[in-house]
RNA sequence: GCGCCGAUAGUCCAGCCUGGUAAGACUCCUGUCUGCCACACAGGUGACCUGGGUUCAAAUCCCGGUCGGCGCACCA
Protein backbone atom coordinates (compact mmCIF):
# COMPACT_ATOMS: atom_id res chain seq x y z
CA UNK A 1 0.00 0.00 0.00
CA UNK A 2 1.64 3.36 -0.88
CA UNK A 3 1.87 5.61 2.26
CA UNK A 4 2.19 9.58 1.23
CA UNK A 5 5.29 10.62 2.89
CA UNK A 6 4.56 13.83 2.59
CA UNK A 7 2.32 13.95 5.14
CA UNK A 8 2.67 15.44 8.51
CA UNK A 9 1.26 12.89 10.35
CA UNK A 10 3.93 10.44 8.78
CA UNK A 11 6.40 11.58 11.22
CA UNK A 12 4.46 10.52 14.21
CA UNK A 13 4.30 7.58 12.60
CA UNK A 14 8.48 7.42 12.09
CA UNK A 15 9.03 8.37 15.68
CA UNK A 16 6.63 5.32 16.53
CA UNK A 17 8.57 3.14 14.11
CA UNK A 18 11.86 4.61 15.67
CA UNK A 19 10.93 3.97 19.39
CA UNK A 20 9.53 0.58 18.53
CA UNK A 21 12.33 -0.76 16.57
CA UNK A 22 15.05 0.38 18.78
CA UNK A 23 16.19 3.50 16.65
CA UNK A 24 15.64 6.65 18.50
CA UNK A 25 13.99 7.68 22.15
CA UNK A 26 13.85 11.02 23.65
CA UNK A 27 16.92 10.83 26.25
CA UNK A 28 15.82 10.50 29.75
CA UNK A 29 12.26 9.92 29.14
CA UNK A 30 11.79 7.83 32.52
CA UNK A 31 11.93 11.50 33.51
CA UNK A 32 9.74 13.32 31.11
CA UNK A 33 12.46 13.72 28.41
CA UNK A 34 14.47 16.81 27.61
CA UNK A 35 13.47 19.15 24.49
CA UNK A 36 16.13 18.99 21.71
CA UNK A 37 18.23 15.82 22.78
CA UNK A 38 18.15 12.14 21.69
CA UNK A 39 18.85 8.28 22.69
CA UNK A 40 20.01 6.16 19.41
CA UNK A 41 19.05 2.69 20.78
CA UNK A 42 20.64 -0.66 19.10
CA UNK A 43 19.24 -0.39 15.80
CA UNK A 44 20.02 2.78 15.42
CA UNK A 45 23.62 3.31 16.55
CA UNK A 46 24.41 0.54 14.26
CA UNK A 47 22.48 2.87 11.23
CA UNK A 48 24.50 5.58 12.59
CA UNK A 49 28.06 4.10 12.82
CA UNK A 50 27.40 2.76 9.10
CA UNK A 51 26.14 6.51 7.83
CA UNK A 52 29.08 8.18 9.49
CA UNK A 53 31.38 5.44 8.29
CA UNK A 54 30.16 5.89 4.56
CA UNK A 55 30.87 9.36 4.80
CA UNK A 56 34.38 9.72 6.00
CA UNK A 57 35.08 6.86 3.46
CA UNK A 58 33.85 8.85 1.23
CA UNK A 59 34.85 12.17 1.66
CA UNK A 60 38.33 11.06 3.20
CA UNK A 61 39.81 7.68 2.24
CA UNK A 62 38.82 7.42 -0.46
CA UNK A 63 39.82 11.24 -1.37
CA UNK A 64 43.39 12.64 -2.14
CA UNK A 65 42.31 15.54 -0.93
CA UNK A 66 41.26 16.02 2.06
CA UNK A 67 42.80 14.64 5.41
CA UNK A 68 41.05 14.48 8.67
CA UNK A 69 40.89 16.11 11.75
CA UNK A 70 39.49 16.54 15.40
CA UNK A 71 39.15 18.82 17.27
CA UNK A 72 38.12 19.54 21.50
CA UNK A 73 34.20 19.00 22.35
CA UNK A 74 35.16 22.33 24.73
CA UNK A 75 37.08 24.99 23.30
CA UNK A 76 39.39 27.74 23.34
CA UNK A 77 37.13 30.69 24.18
CA UNK A 78 38.95 33.18 22.17
CA UNK A 79 38.25 30.97 19.16
CA UNK A 80 34.92 31.83 19.30
CA UNK A 81 35.48 35.43 20.19
CA UNK A 82 37.73 35.94 16.36
CA UNK A 83 35.05 33.41 14.98
CA UNK A 84 32.37 36.18 15.17
CA UNK A 85 29.78 33.78 17.46
CA UNK A 86 30.11 35.55 20.55
CA UNK A 87 30.03 39.37 19.48
CA UNK A 88 26.07 38.93 19.25
CA UNK A 89 25.87 36.37 22.12
CA UNK A 90 23.64 37.70 24.80
CA UNK A 91 21.77 40.52 22.93
CA UNK A 92 18.61 40.67 23.80
CA UNK A 93 16.07 40.78 20.71
CA UNK A 94 12.35 41.26 20.27
CA UNK A 95 10.35 40.16 17.33
CA UNK A 96 7.81 42.26 15.65
CA UNK A 97 4.12 40.11 16.33
CA UNK A 98 2.26 42.58 13.64
CA UNK A 99 2.72 42.13 9.29
CA UNK A 100 6.84 42.44 9.18
CA UNK A 101 7.60 40.41 11.81
CA UNK A 102 11.54 41.87 11.83
CA UNK A 103 13.60 41.54 14.80
CA UNK A 104 15.51 44.30 16.44
CA UNK A 105 17.94 44.57 19.15
CA UNK A 106 16.01 46.05 22.01
CA UNK A 107 19.09 47.92 23.08
CA UNK A 108 19.22 49.77 20.09
CA UNK A 109 15.86 50.12 19.14
CA UNK A 110 15.26 51.64 22.70
CA UNK A 111 17.89 53.97 22.02
CA UNK A 112 16.20 55.02 19.04
CA UNK A 113 13.07 55.60 20.24
CA UNK A 114 13.72 56.87 23.72
CA UNK A 115 15.49 59.83 24.84
CA UNK A 116 17.81 58.00 27.16
CA UNK A 117 19.80 60.65 28.58
CA UNK A 118 16.91 62.65 29.29
CA UNK A 119 15.28 59.58 31.27
CA UNK A 120 18.38 58.46 32.85
CA UNK A 121 18.28 55.04 31.55
CA UNK A 122 21.81 52.96 31.17
CA UNK A 123 20.38 50.39 28.38
CA UNK A 124 23.84 48.23 28.62
CA UNK A 125 23.18 48.18 32.73
CA UNK A 126 19.21 46.52 32.53
CA UNK A 127 18.03 43.16 32.74
CA UNK A 128 16.54 41.71 29.62
CA UNK A 129 13.06 41.60 32.08
CA UNK A 130 13.81 45.46 33.17
CA UNK A 131 14.15 46.37 29.02
CA UNK A 132 10.95 44.31 28.35
CA UNK A 133 9.07 46.56 30.96
CA UNK A 134 10.71 49.87 28.99
CA UNK A 135 8.76 48.61 25.82
CA UNK A 136 5.53 48.31 27.71
CA UNK A 137 5.80 51.34 29.48
CA UNK A 138 6.53 53.55 26.70
CA UNK A 139 4.11 51.50 24.61
CA UNK A 140 7.15 50.95 21.71
CA UNK A 141 5.68 49.51 18.19
CA UNK A 142 7.20 48.14 15.68
CA UNK A 143 9.51 50.59 13.61
CA UNK A 144 9.08 49.33 10.39
CA UNK A 145 5.23 48.03 10.24
CA UNK A 146 3.95 49.41 13.65
CA UNK A 147 2.58 46.20 14.71
CA UNK A 148 2.95 45.32 18.19
CA UNK A 149 6.43 43.89 19.58
CA UNK A 150 6.68 40.75 21.31
CA UNK A 151 8.31 39.53 24.36
CA UNK A 152 12.09 40.16 24.90
CA UNK A 153 14.60 37.07 24.54
CA UNK A 154 17.97 36.62 25.03
CA UNK A 155 20.44 34.85 21.95
CA UNK A 156 22.13 32.31 24.17
CA UNK A 157 22.75 30.09 20.88
CA UNK A 158 26.37 28.22 22.58
CA UNK A 159 26.13 26.36 25.71
CA UNK A 160 29.41 27.14 28.55
CA UNK A 161 30.40 25.64 30.86
CA UNK A 162 33.35 26.29 33.77
CA UNK A 163 36.95 24.87 33.44
CA UNK A 164 38.85 24.03 36.20
CA UNK A 165 36.80 23.91 39.82
CA UNK A 166 37.20 27.85 40.54
CA UNK A 167 33.76 29.08 39.15
CA UNK A 168 35.26 32.90 38.09
CA UNK A 169 34.59 34.47 34.78
CA UNK A 170 38.03 33.49 33.39
CA UNK A 171 37.33 29.92 33.82
CA UNK A 172 34.37 30.33 31.05
CA UNK A 173 34.30 27.83 27.95
CA UNK A 174 32.16 26.88 25.46
CA UNK A 175 30.71 23.94 23.54
CA UNK A 176 31.58 23.99 19.94
CA UNK A 177 28.64 25.00 18.12
CA UNK A 178 30.14 24.17 15.00
CA UNK A 179 33.27 22.31 14.36
CA UNK A 180 34.74 24.66 11.40
CA UNK A 181 36.32 26.38 13.72
CA UNK A 182 38.09 23.86 15.07
CA UNK A 183 39.76 23.25 11.17
CA UNK A 184 40.44 26.98 11.06
CA UNK A 185 42.13 27.23 14.42
CA UNK A 186 43.74 24.04 13.80
CA UNK A 187 45.00 24.74 10.07
CA UNK A 188 48.75 25.56 11.07
CA UNK A 189 48.80 22.20 12.88
CA UNK A 190 48.07 19.97 9.77
CA UNK A 191 49.82 22.22 7.26
CA UNK A 192 52.70 21.94 9.61
CA UNK A 193 52.62 17.91 9.79
CA UNK A 194 51.33 17.13 6.53
CA UNK A 195 52.01 17.02 2.67
CA UNK A 196 49.27 19.03 1.69
CA UNK A 197 49.29 20.65 -1.59
CA UNK A 198 46.42 23.25 -2.58
CA UNK A 199 43.51 22.87 -3.16
CA UNK A 200 43.12 20.04 0.07
CA UNK A 201 40.51 20.22 2.57
CA UNK A 202 40.45 18.87 6.11
CA UNK A 203 37.01 16.95 7.53
CA UNK A 204 35.88 17.02 10.82
CA UNK A 205 33.11 14.71 12.17
CA UNK A 206 32.02 15.39 15.80
CA UNK A 207 29.32 16.40 18.39
CA UNK A 208 28.15 19.77 18.20
CA UNK A 209 25.77 21.99 20.68
CA UNK A 210 23.43 24.85 19.62
CA UNK A 211 21.09 26.08 21.97
CA UNK A 212 18.25 26.13 19.87
CA UNK A 213 15.28 28.27 20.38
CA UNK A 214 12.74 25.78 19.72
CA UNK A 215 13.89 22.10 18.81
CA UNK A 216 11.46 20.63 16.30
CA UNK A 217 10.81 17.61 14.20
CA UNK A 218 12.06 14.28 15.95
CA UNK A 219 15.66 14.23 14.96
CA UNK A 220 15.60 17.22 12.81
CA UNK A 221 16.05 20.29 15.10
CA UNK A 222 18.12 19.04 18.22
CA UNK A 223 20.65 20.66 20.46
CA UNK A 224 23.36 18.57 20.51
CA UNK A 225 24.21 16.67 17.30
CA UNK A 226 27.04 14.87 15.55
CA UNK A 227 28.02 17.59 12.76
CA UNK A 228 30.20 15.87 9.86
CA UNK A 229 32.19 18.98 7.69
CA UNK A 230 35.18 19.91 5.70
CA UNK A 231 36.56 23.10 4.76
CA UNK A 232 38.05 23.00 1.11
CA UNK A 233 40.64 25.56 0.78
CA UNK A 234 41.93 27.04 -2.69
CA UNK A 235 44.31 29.30 -3.57
CA UNK A 236 42.11 32.91 -3.37
CA UNK A 237 43.75 33.87 -6.81
CA UNK A 238 42.12 30.16 -8.08
CA UNK A 239 39.25 30.09 -6.84
CA UNK A 240 37.55 28.83 -9.86
CA UNK A 241 40.13 26.04 -10.94
CA UNK A 242 38.05 22.95 -10.25
CA UNK A 243 40.24 20.17 -12.46
CA UNK A 244 37.39 17.79 -11.16
CA UNK A 245 34.61 19.86 -12.74
CA UNK A 246 34.32 17.62 -15.94
CA UNK A 247 33.16 14.44 -13.40
CA UNK A 248 30.12 16.19 -12.63
CA UNK A 249 29.48 18.42 -15.75
CA UNK A 250 26.67 16.35 -16.96
CA UNK A 251 24.85 15.13 -13.83
CA UNK A 252 21.40 16.91 -13.68
CA UNK A 253 20.30 18.36 -10.65
CA UNK A 254 17.10 20.11 -9.30
CA UNK A 255 17.99 23.86 -8.94
CA UNK A 256 15.76 25.92 -6.53
CA UNK A 257 17.90 28.96 -7.46
CA UNK A 258 17.52 32.86 -5.40
CA UNK A 259 15.78 34.17 -8.38
CA UNK A 260 13.41 31.42 -8.44
CA UNK A 261 12.83 31.84 -4.92
CA UNK A 262 12.33 35.66 -5.68
CA UNK A 263 10.01 35.66 -8.29
CA UNK A 264 7.31 33.46 -5.91
CA UNK A 265 7.93 30.07 -8.76
CA UNK A 266 5.13 27.89 -8.82
CA UNK A 267 7.52 25.22 -9.02
CA UNK A 268 9.75 22.86 -6.37
CA UNK A 269 12.89 23.48 -8.47
CA UNK A 270 14.15 23.29 -12.06
CA UNK A 271 15.96 20.14 -13.38
CA UNK A 272 19.15 20.61 -15.31
CA UNK A 273 22.51 19.55 -16.37
CA UNK A 274 25.29 21.05 -13.88
CA UNK A 275 26.67 22.38 -16.88
CA UNK A 276 24.26 24.57 -18.40
CA UNK A 277 23.39 25.97 -13.97
CA UNK A 278 27.40 26.83 -14.52
CA UNK A 279 26.84 28.41 -17.85
CA UNK A 280 23.66 30.31 -16.85
CA UNK A 281 26.02 31.85 -13.75
CA UNK A 282 23.79 30.59 -11.39
CA UNK A 283 26.62 29.29 -9.35
CA UNK A 284 29.66 31.95 -8.58
CA UNK A 285 31.68 28.98 -7.69
CA UNK A 286 32.93 26.25 -9.92
CA UNK A 287 34.08 24.27 -6.70
CA UNK A 288 30.72 25.11 -4.94
CA UNK A 289 28.98 23.58 -7.73
CA UNK A 290 31.13 20.36 -7.90
CA UNK A 291 31.22 19.75 -4.66
CA UNK A 292 27.08 20.22 -3.92
CA UNK A 293 26.83 17.99 -7.21
CA UNK A 294 29.06 15.59 -5.98
CA UNK A 295 26.79 15.22 -2.48
CA UNK A 296 23.64 15.25 -4.38
CA UNK A 297 24.75 12.08 -6.03
CA UNK A 298 25.84 10.83 -3.17
CA UNK A 299 22.84 11.48 -1.45
CA UNK A 300 21.20 9.50 -4.24
CA UNK A 301 23.37 7.02 -5.77
CA UNK A 302 24.53 5.66 -2.63
CA UNK A 303 22.38 6.59 0.32
CA UNK A 304 19.35 6.26 -1.69
CA UNK A 305 17.67 9.17 -1.66
CA UNK A 306 14.89 9.73 -4.22
CA UNK A 307 16.27 12.15 -6.38
CA UNK A 308 12.89 13.97 -7.08
CA UNK A 309 12.92 14.87 -3.35
CA UNK A 310 16.18 16.38 -3.07
CA UNK A 311 17.20 20.02 -4.47
CA UNK A 312 19.57 22.38 -3.96
CA UNK A 313 18.75 25.89 -3.21
CA UNK A 314 20.74 29.16 -2.61
CA UNK A 315 20.34 31.08 -0.17
CA UNK A 316 18.76 34.35 -0.22
CA UNK A 317 20.93 37.47 0.90
CA UNK A 318 19.41 37.80 3.94
CA UNK A 319 19.72 34.61 5.14
CA UNK A 320 23.53 34.77 4.65
CA UNK A 321 25.48 34.18 7.82
CA UNK A 322 28.17 36.73 8.78
CA UNK A 323 30.72 34.93 7.32
CA UNK A 324 29.41 33.42 4.35
CA UNK A 325 29.85 34.85 0.14
CA UNK A 326 27.58 32.44 -1.08
CA UNK A 327 25.69 29.29 0.37
CA UNK A 328 23.52 26.73 -1.00
CA UNK A 329 21.62 24.11 1.16
CA UNK A 330 20.95 20.19 -0.53
CA UNK A 331 17.10 20.45 0.65
CA UNK A 332 15.52 17.07 1.45
CA UNK A 333 11.26 17.02 1.18
CA UNK A 334 10.59 15.95 4.69
CA UNK A 335 7.15 15.29 5.74
CA UNK A 336 7.56 18.69 7.33
CA UNK A 337 8.35 20.31 4.13
CA UNK A 338 11.37 21.26 1.89
CA UNK A 339 14.15 21.51 4.19
CA UNK A 340 17.87 21.29 4.92
CA UNK A 341 19.60 18.75 4.95
CA UNK A 342 23.22 19.57 3.89
CA UNK A 343 24.58 23.31 3.69
CA UNK A 344 27.65 24.57 1.86
CA UNK A 345 28.68 28.02 2.41
CA UNK A 346 31.45 30.13 0.52
CA UNK A 347 33.63 31.28 3.75
CA UNK A 348 36.21 32.98 1.85
CA UNK A 349 39.00 33.93 3.62
CA UNK A 350 37.00 35.43 6.59
CA UNK A 351 37.94 32.56 9.35
CA UNK A 352 41.55 32.11 8.62
CA UNK A 353 41.86 36.08 8.97
CA UNK A 354 40.25 36.22 11.73
CA UNK A 355 42.29 34.03 13.40
CA UNK A 356 45.52 35.54 12.34
CA UNK A 357 44.30 38.80 13.53
CA UNK A 358 43.24 37.38 17.13
CA UNK A 359 45.88 35.25 17.54
CA UNK A 360 48.87 37.16 16.19
CA UNK A 361 49.93 34.09 14.05
CA UNK A 362 50.28 33.81 10.49
CA UNK A 363 47.74 31.89 8.95
CA UNK A 364 49.13 31.95 5.31
CA UNK A 365 49.93 28.63 3.34
CA UNK A 366 53.41 28.66 1.70
CA UNK A 367 53.96 27.09 -1.35
CA UNK A 368 56.66 27.08 -3.57
CA UNK A 369 56.38 28.23 -7.67
CA UNK A 370 58.85 29.24 -10.29
CA UNK A 371 61.18 31.71 -8.66
CA UNK A 372 60.41 31.98 -5.17
CA UNK A 373 57.55 31.51 -2.23
CA UNK A 374 53.78 32.17 -2.68
CA UNK A 375 52.31 33.45 0.53
CA UNK A 376 48.83 33.83 0.87
CA UNK A 377 45.41 33.14 3.27
CA UNK A 378 43.51 29.88 1.78
CA UNK A 379 40.21 30.72 0.30
CA UNK A 380 37.45 27.98 1.54
CA UNK A 381 35.40 28.20 -1.29
CA UNK A 382 33.13 24.96 -0.02
CA UNK A 383 31.95 23.86 3.40
CA UNK A 384 30.06 21.03 2.99
CA UNK A 385 27.84 20.44 6.33
CA UNK A 386 25.75 17.70 7.48
CA UNK A 387 24.47 16.39 10.67
CA UNK A 388 24.57 12.71 10.67
CA UNK A 389 21.29 12.74 12.93
CA UNK A 390 19.43 14.63 10.03
CA UNK A 391 21.28 11.85 7.38
CA UNK A 392 19.60 9.11 9.53
CA UNK A 393 16.22 10.51 9.87
CA UNK A 394 16.21 11.22 6.20
CA UNK A 395 17.32 7.51 5.60
CA UNK A 396 14.57 6.23 7.63
CA UNK A 397 12.19 8.54 6.18
CA UNK A 398 12.95 7.57 2.78
CA UNK A 399 12.95 4.11 3.29
CA UNK A 400 9.96 3.31 5.79
CA UNK A 401 7.66 1.10 3.12
CA UNK A 402 4.64 -0.56 4.08
CA UNK A 403 3.44 -3.40 1.53
CA UNK A 404 0.51 -5.07 1.14
CA UNK A 405 1.10 -8.92 1.11
CA UNK A 406 -1.56 -11.57 1.38
CA UNK A 407 -3.59 -8.99 3.17
CA UNK A 408 -1.56 -8.32 6.12
CA UNK A 409 0.95 -5.20 6.35
CA UNK A 410 4.33 -5.45 5.73
CA UNK A 411 6.45 -2.70 7.14
CA UNK A 412 9.95 -2.74 4.91
CA UNK A 413 12.93 -0.28 6.07
CA UNK A 414 14.25 -0.53 2.18
CA UNK A 415 17.69 1.03 2.87
CA UNK A 416 21.15 0.68 1.34
CA UNK A 417 22.83 -2.54 2.93
CA UNK A 418 25.72 -0.67 3.57
CA UNK A 419 23.23 1.53 5.96
CA UNK A 420 21.61 -1.40 7.76
CA UNK A 421 21.87 -2.33 11.18
CA UNK A 422 22.48 -5.89 9.87
CA UNK A 423 24.28 -7.15 6.92
CA UNK A 424 22.30 -10.74 7.86
CA UNK A 425 20.10 -12.26 10.26
CA UNK A 426 20.53 -16.65 10.55
CA UNK A 427 17.67 -18.35 11.56
CA UNK A 428 17.60 -22.05 12.47
CA UNK A 429 14.54 -23.60 10.73
CA UNK A 430 14.31 -25.55 14.09
CA UNK A 431 15.09 -24.41 17.41
CA UNK A 432 16.84 -28.02 18.65
CA UNK A 433 19.48 -30.37 17.63
CA UNK A 434 21.39 -30.21 15.07
CA UNK A 435 20.03 -27.60 12.85
CA UNK A 436 20.38 -24.66 15.54
CA UNK A 437 24.00 -26.27 16.14
CA UNK A 438 24.63 -26.00 12.64
CA UNK A 439 23.21 -22.26 11.96
CA UNK A 440 25.21 -21.14 15.23
CA UNK A 441 28.01 -22.09 13.30
CA UNK A 442 27.28 -20.34 9.93
CA UNK A 443 26.28 -17.30 12.47
CA UNK A 444 29.68 -17.43 14.21
CA UNK A 445 31.89 -17.73 10.72
CA UNK A 446 30.02 -14.45 9.31
CA UNK A 447 30.87 -12.56 11.76
CA UNK A 448 34.54 -13.67 12.13
CA UNK A 449 34.30 -12.58 8.23
CA UNK A 450 33.44 -9.16 9.45
CA UNK A 451 29.67 -9.20 8.91
CA UNK A 452 27.12 -8.22 11.34
CA UNK A 453 24.84 -10.93 12.12
CA UNK A 454 21.99 -11.39 14.09
CA UNK A 455 20.59 -14.56 14.96
CA UNK A 456 17.09 -14.84 16.00
CA UNK A 457 15.33 -18.39 17.05
CA UNK A 458 12.18 -16.95 18.31
CA UNK A 459 8.60 -16.99 16.61
CA UNK A 460 7.49 -18.61 13.73
CA UNK A 461 9.99 -17.94 10.40
CA UNK A 462 8.30 -15.41 8.88
CA UNK A 463 7.83 -13.33 11.96
CA UNK A 464 11.38 -13.68 12.05
CA UNK A 465 11.20 -12.47 8.25
CA UNK A 466 9.26 -9.35 9.71
CA UNK A 467 10.90 -8.63 12.30
CA UNK A 468 14.20 -8.60 9.99
CA UNK A 469 12.34 -6.34 6.93
CA UNK A 470 11.59 -3.74 9.54
CA UNK A 471 14.89 -2.95 10.43
CA UNK A 472 16.34 -2.77 7.17
CA UNK A 473 18.19 -5.97 7.24
CA UNK A 474 18.93 -7.28 3.75
CA UNK A 475 19.26 -10.88 4.23
CA UNK A 476 18.11 -13.66 5.96
CA UNK A 477 19.82 -17.40 5.89
CA UNK A 478 17.55 -20.30 7.13
CA UNK A 479 19.48 -23.20 8.18
CA UNK A 480 16.99 -26.33 7.39
CA UNK A 481 17.47 -30.03 7.82
CA UNK A 482 18.85 -30.85 4.06
CA UNK A 483 21.64 -28.25 5.20
CA UNK A 484 23.20 -30.89 7.45
CA UNK A 485 23.59 -33.09 4.13
CA UNK A 486 23.89 -30.55 1.32
CA UNK A 487 25.98 -27.71 3.22
CA UNK A 488 23.27 -25.45 1.24
CA UNK A 489 21.03 -22.40 2.98
CA UNK A 490 18.27 -20.75 2.20
CA UNK A 491 19.23 -16.99 1.70
CA UNK A 492 15.73 -14.26 1.29
CA UNK A 493 15.95 -11.02 0.24
CA UNK A 494 14.42 -7.97 1.85
CA UNK A 495 13.21 -6.05 -0.88
CA UNK A 496 12.09 -8.52 -3.22
CA UNK A 497 11.41 -11.88 -0.57
CA UNK A 498 13.13 -14.27 -2.85
CA UNK A 499 14.18 -17.10 -1.81
CA UNK A 500 17.50 -18.64 -3.02
CA UNK A 501 19.04 -21.57 -1.98
CA UNK A 502 22.77 -21.41 -2.49
CA UNK A 503 26.18 -23.07 -1.09
CA UNK A 504 27.58 -22.12 2.71
CA UNK A 505 30.63 -21.18 0.97
CA UNK A 506 29.21 -18.50 -1.35
CA UNK A 507 27.26 -17.09 1.52
CA UNK A 508 29.93 -13.67 1.73
CA UNK A 509 30.44 -13.35 -1.78
CA UNK A 510 26.74 -12.82 -2.15
CA UNK A 511 26.39 -10.35 0.29
CA UNK A 512 29.11 -8.34 -0.82
CA UNK A 513 27.99 -8.30 -4.27
CA UNK A 514 24.72 -7.03 -3.57
CA UNK A 515 26.50 -4.41 -1.36
CA UNK A 516 28.24 -3.52 -4.43
CA UNK A 517 25.52 -3.39 -6.53
CA UNK A 518 22.41 -2.74 -5.27
CA UNK A 519 19.94 -0.65 -6.28
CA UNK A 520 17.47 2.09 -4.98
CA UNK A 521 14.29 1.13 -6.89
C1' G B 1 9.41 32.13 22.74
C1' C B 2 3.76 32.87 21.77
C1' G B 3 -0.83 30.31 20.42
C1' C B 4 -3.80 25.70 19.49
C1' C B 5 -4.11 20.48 20.40
C1' G B 6 -2.44 16.27 22.82
C1' A B 7 0.13 12.62 26.51
C1' U B 8 -3.14 5.50 29.12
C1' A B 9 1.65 -1.26 28.28
C1' G B 10 6.95 -1.82 23.26
C1' U B 11 2.88 -0.28 19.36
C1' C B 12 -2.27 1.16 18.03
C1' C B 13 -5.89 2.65 21.07
C1' A B 14 -10.98 2.27 24.57
C1' G B 15 -12.29 4.64 29.06
C1' C B 16 -12.49 11.08 30.41
C1' C B 17 -18.01 14.75 28.89
C1' U B 18 -21.34 12.16 33.53
C1' G B 19 -15.13 10.72 39.34
C1' G B 20 -15.88 4.48 42.01
C1' U B 21 -9.28 1.29 41.29
C1' A B 22 -8.17 0.35 33.43
C1' A B 23 -10.43 -2.95 28.37
C1' G B 24 -9.03 -4.76 23.59
C1' A B 25 -5.75 -5.88 19.50
C1' C B 26 -0.90 -6.52 17.99
C1' U B 27 4.06 -7.13 20.01
C1' C B 28 7.21 -9.44 23.57
C1' C B 29 8.44 -13.80 27.00
C1' U B 30 7.69 -19.25 28.41
C1' G B 31 5.98 -24.10 27.07
C1' U B 32 3.75 -27.52 23.40
C1' C B 33 3.05 -28.07 18.22
C1' U B 34 4.42 -26.63 13.32
C1' G B 35 8.59 -26.11 10.10
C1' C B 36 10.42 -21.04 4.62
C1' C B 37 6.80 -15.35 4.88
C1' A B 38 3.88 -12.33 11.21
C1' C B 39 -2.40 -16.05 11.38
C1' A B 40 -1.96 -23.15 16.00
C1' C B 41 -2.77 -24.16 21.44
C1' A B 42 -1.92 -22.82 26.59
C1' G B 43 0.07 -19.52 30.01
C1' G B 44 2.62 -14.99 31.27
C1' U B 45 5.00 -9.84 31.51
C1' G B 46 3.60 -4.94 30.81
C1' A B 47 0.41 1.44 31.29
C1' C B 48 -2.93 6.20 33.32
C1' C B 49 3.75 12.17 31.75
C1' U B 50 4.92 15.00 36.45
C1' G B 51 3.77 18.05 40.92
C1' G B 52 -0.07 20.18 43.54
C1' G B 53 -5.46 21.09 44.44
C1' U B 54 -10.80 19.61 44.92
C1' U B 55 -13.13 15.02 46.79
C1' C B 56 -14.78 9.77 51.10
C1' A B 57 -12.70 8.54 46.23
C1' A B 58 -9.09 11.34 40.40
C1' A B 59 -6.78 8.20 34.31
C1' U B 60 -11.31 11.23 34.55
C1' C B 61 -12.49 17.78 37.30
C1' C B 62 -9.08 22.36 38.37
C1' C B 63 -4.03 24.77 38.50
C1' G B 64 1.39 24.69 37.62
C1' G B 65 5.33 22.10 35.05
C1' U B 66 7.54 18.64 31.41
C1' C B 67 7.41 16.49 26.71
C1' G B 68 5.44 16.04 21.73
C1' G B 69 2.72 17.54 17.19
C1' C B 70 0.86 21.75 14.48
C1' G B 71 0.75 27.33 13.24
C1' C B 72 3.72 31.83 13.80
C1' A B 73 8.57 33.21 14.91
C1' C B 74 13.63 31.56 15.30
C1' C B 75 17.60 28.51 13.20
C1' A B 76 24.54 34.06 14.03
Amino acid sequence: MMIDKDLRQFLEKIMAYANRTGIAFMTGNIYGGLAGFWDYGPVGVEIKNRIKEAWWNKWVRNRDDIVGYEGAIITHPKVWEASGHLSSFNDPLIFCQGKCKKKYRLDHLIEDSVNVKEEGIAVEELTIENLGKIVLDKNLKCPECKGDLGKPITFNLMFSTRVGPVQDTSSIAYMRPENAQLIFSGFKNVTDSTRVKMPFGIAHSGVVFRNEISPRNFLFRVREYELMEFEYFTNPEKTNECPYFDDIADYKINIYSRSEQLQKFDEDYVTMIVQDAWDKKIFKNLWQAYWLSLFGKWFTEELGLNQKRLRFRQHLESELSHYALDTWDLEYHYPFGWKELMGCANRTQYDLEQHQKFSKKKMQFMEQVEGGVNRYIPYVVAEPSVGLGRILLTVITEGYTEEEVKGRKRVVLKIHPKLAPFDAAVFPLQKKDNVSKKAKEIFQNLRTEGFVVDFDVSGSIGKRYRRHDEIGTPFCITIDFDTLNDNCVTIRNRDTMDQTRIPISNLSEELYRNRREYQIQ
